[in-house]
DNA sequence: CTGAAAGCGCTTACAG
DNA sequence: CTGAAAGCGCTTACAG
């Protein structure tokens, strides 16, 4: 039993539209108006009403509007949780700026949600029940339906990478294929005779397209494509899929890694087996995370310009909720070769 | 011009508050009291309204709530945009991961804002709109004013990373001078000599508490305390500052770099220099990013958790939401000293 | 323990 | 170009 006097939060209540239509001498209506920046305000009751605004400090209730209009003015961003922790941290802080940094201005607010795995029905009920205009889906495992079950609801969705299980929902992507290819093309170009990979996991397209990259390019050579071993994006997976490779085939002069925090692996064993790089093994990553440029010695790899992929998804959706038409089913995004030591 | 119909979106609505009443028979009080977990309803009544709310995959209406009751059941998560930038990726997403696994389960919804230089007024007049219950802040710089405003205008938050000009906001921040303290005490027991430090920029609490406990024990262990570079928490800044310290003092043998991320620049240059790791100079960095494990050697840092650091930010605000009192001030996380190859 | 009614702050036809 | 009025889907006293 507590007597304490629970204070009222003096919150000072923000101003409400009607107190800016009596000071601007408008009708509410009007006002409304002005703020969602319709065409048909005379030049004068605009001017009063943003001068009624800005003396108020005026910032329109989303709930209301929300409610009282067709749109809910969010967006959310859903990144499966597994996915979170696998495809390391770098990704998903880059997408998240990308997508921030495309909203800006455009009074859109980005709802987080991260979809555990009992509660993929309580997910697709919030997200269909009109709280969200859109949905931004990443980091997607094997046949996820949850984004051809969104899209079906009529949700508008835009997936980041292209996922396994969803045809006909739109995605974007990185050119995983074709920078894989300029990858192994370095590798052949320098003269490496037997080139090994590192692929990430098979359930996902991330993994298998840059793995598919490797192999155009090493069957046009004519050479063995028999050196393949897969991680899972952890530095250790990579480090003991360069140890099988190596058991498998000592003589292997290069390894196209398909993840930088896998080659981060990879050149420890490297390292510990006593293999100099680039001198016995060349070794070529993908991503080009920050780590990238500090390891010993720093990784020739490929690019993937992440916070573009959440630019160019937000702006798909967008374009969408926009009413826009004829918009491309899939977007990929170019890479781009980064040549430091280590190949 | 377009003669395109647009065909009217066939998102099925939602179930309404008001046909979940009508199918358990029962009023629409009735379905929000249980709705909302209160005490007095029949259990009659409230297995009636159960069924029909799973039946008719019933979820409320977050902007009529918010807009109908006095929370918005909604928490902002506020970034600093260069700091998102600084502070490096990792930090960011463990601190998201950790306030997500906090807000599991508790129907309050996560909005991301990050502020941008010109519209700090805007984001202020936004938060303090009644559009979210309470604030989390993350990557403050210098003297950043936007706590303590948002608190002086009565709304809960809770900073992360103890903020320089911020006094009586309530935060949560790892035992930086602690950490620092264990990882200098473990280089003078080693037998370090000639002890340096690369700190994190002087405008941020995070750089100067790790220098502090640097200080405090090298001043109780009598030894010089003149060897300090600063960085920015950037790979380069560290090589740098690595470069300027065996400038000053080639015969220095072992260094604290207040962050694993200058620690890989500091490595590198250790490296370049011909200095052996750990026989000629030790290295300790800070944080234990995913990166110390696999770097080369293996760098013995200071772990901090910052999932934990996320979820206690999390837990204090919604202490405060929910009414509790005496809430500590603020809360000081353990670190953790790891060893590895390079000290 | 339960229900009828008012009201949260907007947007949106509708009529002018 | 403008305003009066209805309504979005809830919560919350209030009365029972």
């Amino acid at each position: 039993m507590t007597d304490a006097v629970d204070p009222p939060r003096s919150r000072r209540p923000n101003a409400r539209l009607e107190e800016v239509a009596r000071a601007a001498g408008v009708s509410k209506s009007t006002v409304s108006r002005v703020v969602n920046g319709e065409p048909y305000v005379s030049s004068k009751a605009r001017a009063a009403v943003h001068q009624a605004i800005a003396r108020l400090g005026y910032s329109p209730n989303q709930a209301a509007r929300t409610l009282a209009g067709s749109r809910a003015n969010c967006i959310a961003l859903v990144v499966s949780e597994p996915g979170s922790r696998v495809l390391a941290d770098p990704f998903f802080a880059g997408v998240l700026r990308g997508v921030h940094a495309e909203l800006a201005g455009k009074r859109v607010q980005l709802v987080l949600m991260m979809s555990k795995d009992g509660d993929e029905q309580d997910l697709v009920n919030y997200l269909c029940g009109g709280h969200v205009d859109g949905v931004l889906v990443i980091s997607l495992h094997g046949q996820d339906p949850l984004p051809r079950t969104l899209a079906d609801a009529g949700l508008p969705t835009v997936v980041g990478g292209r996922p396994l299980g969803a045809g006909g929902v739109p995605y974007v992507d990185s050119d995983n294929f074709d920078g894989a290819m300029e990858a192994a093309r370095y590798l052949v170009s320098r003269g490496r005779k037997r080139i090994a990979t590192i692929a990430g996991p098979r359930d996902m397209a991330v993994g298998m397209d840059r793995l598919s990259g490797w192999k155009r390019v090493l069957s046009q050579a004519r050479m063995d494509m028999d050196l393949v071993a897969y991680g899972d994006f952890t530095p250790e997976s990579g480090a003991v899929a360069m140890e099988e490779l190596l058991t498998r085939d000592p003589s292997l002069d290069a390894v196209f890694v398909g993840a930088d925090i896998m080659a981060m692996g990879a050149l420890q064993t490297l390292h510990a087996r006593g293999k100099r790089v680039p001198e016995d093994v060349a070794v070529v990553g993908f991503d080009d995370l920050v780590i990238a440029s500090t390891a010993v010695p720093p990784l020739t790899t490929v690019r993937q310009d992440v916070e573009q992929l959440g630019r160019t998804m937000t702006w798909r959706l967008m374009a969408e909720l926009a009413g826009e038409e004829d918009l491309p089913p899939f977007l990929l995004l170019p890479t781009a070769m980064v040549t430091r030591a280590s190949a």
